[in-house]
DNA sequence: CTGAGTACGTACCCACGGTACGGTGGCGTA
DNA sequence: TACGCCACCGTACCGTGGGTACGTACTCAG
C-alpha cells in the first residue's frame, strides 16, 4: 500500500519570480524523503522497494535517480534527516542549563525519548550500521548524537576535575553512548517503557554518583595497580 | 571469486559402518556454513549471493534450500554458531577464577579479544540486527554473549551487598553490555588496537571503581534525591 | 526567439532470491 | 538379495527489484 503524499505540481505558480522551476524540484526531492522515511520505518530498508517509493511520491525512478545516486544514497539522507532532527531535540532540551550534571540528566532524558521514536530505532540503530557500513555509520554519528554526548562528557569531567587527556574522554563518552543506545533499545522494547525509562536513569545515575564518590574519596582503581 | 572449501565427496565410505549417508550430508552442511561465514564476513549479507556460496561449498542451490529454509536461515545459522563460539571463548576465560570483581575483568578482556574478530563485528554486531530483526537478534543475544554479562554483574552485585532486584540486575547488565559493544568497536576500528584496548579497560575499571568507592562512602545518587 | 540544461518519464537489462521438479543412491525391510 | 522409499542434491525456470540508457518537456538566460 504505497502511501501517497501531497505534492506541488506544475500546473500554477505558487510563488512567481526568482525559480518556481527549483521549488518544484525541492518539493519533489522532499516528498521522496518523506515517503522513504515512513516506508523504511515500517517496513525496514531491504524490505522497502523503490516501486514503493516512487509509487507514494507519485513520480518515477527517473525522479528518484536524478536526486539521489541510488537506494543507499537514499537511505543516507533519510538518516541524515532523523539524526539532524534527534540532535536539535536534545540540544533543545540542554538550552539553559548551567550545572553539567544537570545538562547529563536532561540529556539522557531527551535521549531516552529521542531512541523511543520508531524511525530512530529503525533508520539508526537497527538498519544503520548495515547500510551505511560502520565506517560511515560513525562518520555521521560523530558529527551528530554522539558529538552531543562528547560534550556533555567533557563538562562533566571538567566539574570532576580529572585530568582526562582528548582520548580517554571520546573513550568514556563511547562507553557511555553505546550504554544509553543499549539502554534506549531496552527502554523503547519494554513492556512499560515509562518504568524502563526510570530504571536506566536510576542506573545511570548510580554510575555516575559512584564517580563523583570516587572524586570524593580519591581511590584508585584496582586493577589499574598492577600496571606493568 | 568464490572460495571452494574442501568437502567429502561420496566415492570411497570414509567410515563404514553406522550411516556414511548422513556424513556426507553433515559435510556439505559444514561447507555451506563454512563458506558461507566466510563471505559474509568479508562482504557482508547484501553483497553476498546464494550463488558464491554454492560455488564455495561445490555444490548447488538444490542443496542449500534442502539444508536451509532460505538466505536469512543461513545467516541465521551462521550467526549462532559465530555467537556459540564468542560465548564459548569467555566462559573459557572466566574458569578457575573465584574473585566477582576478577571474573569481571576477565570477562572484559575476552571480549575485547572476541570483539576484534572480523566475523564477530560483521556478522553478530553490523549485519546482525538488520538480518534477523531487533526481536530474534536479542533472543540470540540473551542465550549467549549477554547471558554471561548477566551472570558476572549478578556476582558483582552480590559482592556489594546491593539490593538488586532482578529487573534492576538486567539494566544494569544491558548498559553494560552496551557500553562493551560499542568500546569494542572502538577498539576494533582504533588505528592501535591495542593501546585502544587500555584504554576501555582504564575507563571500565574506572566506572567500576566507581562503585566500589560508593559502597564504601554511602553515599546516595545525587539525581534520585528529588524523586517526587 | 532560441539554444541549453534541468527535471523528470519510459523502456529495458540482468543479477539474485526463491521454487518446482527430476533423479540417484544409500538404507531399511522382507 | 531384491526392492521400494526417502533423504539428498541437481536442473531449469520465474518474478522481483535495483540500476541504466535515453527520450522529452519545460524553464530560463541571452
Amino acid at each position: 500500500m504505497p502511501r501517497s503524499v501531497s505534492r506541488l505540481v506544475p500546473k500554477v505558480p505558487a510563488v512567481p519570480g526568482a525559480g518556481r522551476r527549483q521549488q518544484f524540484s525541492a518539493s519533489t526531492k522532499r516528498t521522496l524523503l518523506d515517503v522513504a522515511e515512513g516506508l523504511f520505518t515500517e517496513h525496514g530498508y531491504a524490505a522497502t522497494s523503490l516501486d514503493a517509493v516512487v509509487a507514494g511520491a507519485e513520480v518515477t525512478k527517473g525522479a528518484l535517480y536524478h536526486h539521489f545516486n541510488g537506494k543507499a544514497a537514499l537511505f543516507e539522507a533519510v538518516f541524515e534527516r532523523v539524526e539532524q532532527d534527534a540532535t536539535r531535540s536534545i540540544s533543545q532540551a540542554l538550552k539553559g542549563r548551567k550545572d553539567p550534571w544537570e545538562k547529563a540528566q536532561a540529556g539522557l532524558r531527551q535521549f531516552l525519548e529521542v531512541v523511543q521514536e520508531p524511525r530512530y530505532r529503525r533508520i539508526v540503530i537497527q538498519d544503520g550500521p548495515a547500510v551505511l557500513g560502520y565506517e560511515r555509520y560513525r562518520e555521521q554519528e560523530e558529527r551528530s548524537t554522539f558529538g552531543t554526548v562528547v560534550e556533555i562528557v567533557r563538562a562533566v569531567a571538567g566539574v570532576g576535575e580529572w585530568d582526562l587527556d582528548e582520548e580517554m574522554l571520546h573513550t568514556f563518552a563511547r562507553i557511555f553512548f553505546g550504554a544509553m543506545s543499549a539502554a534506549g533499545a531496552s527502554v523503547a522494547t519494554a513492556a512499560e517503557p515509562d518504568v524502563a525509562a526510570w530504571r536506566v536513569e536510576a542506573a545511570i545515575g548510580f554510575i555516575i554518583s559512584g564517580f563523583q564518590a570516587m572524586a570524593d574519596a580519591e581511590v584508585v582503581p584496582p586493577w589499574l595497580a598492577e600496571d606493568d
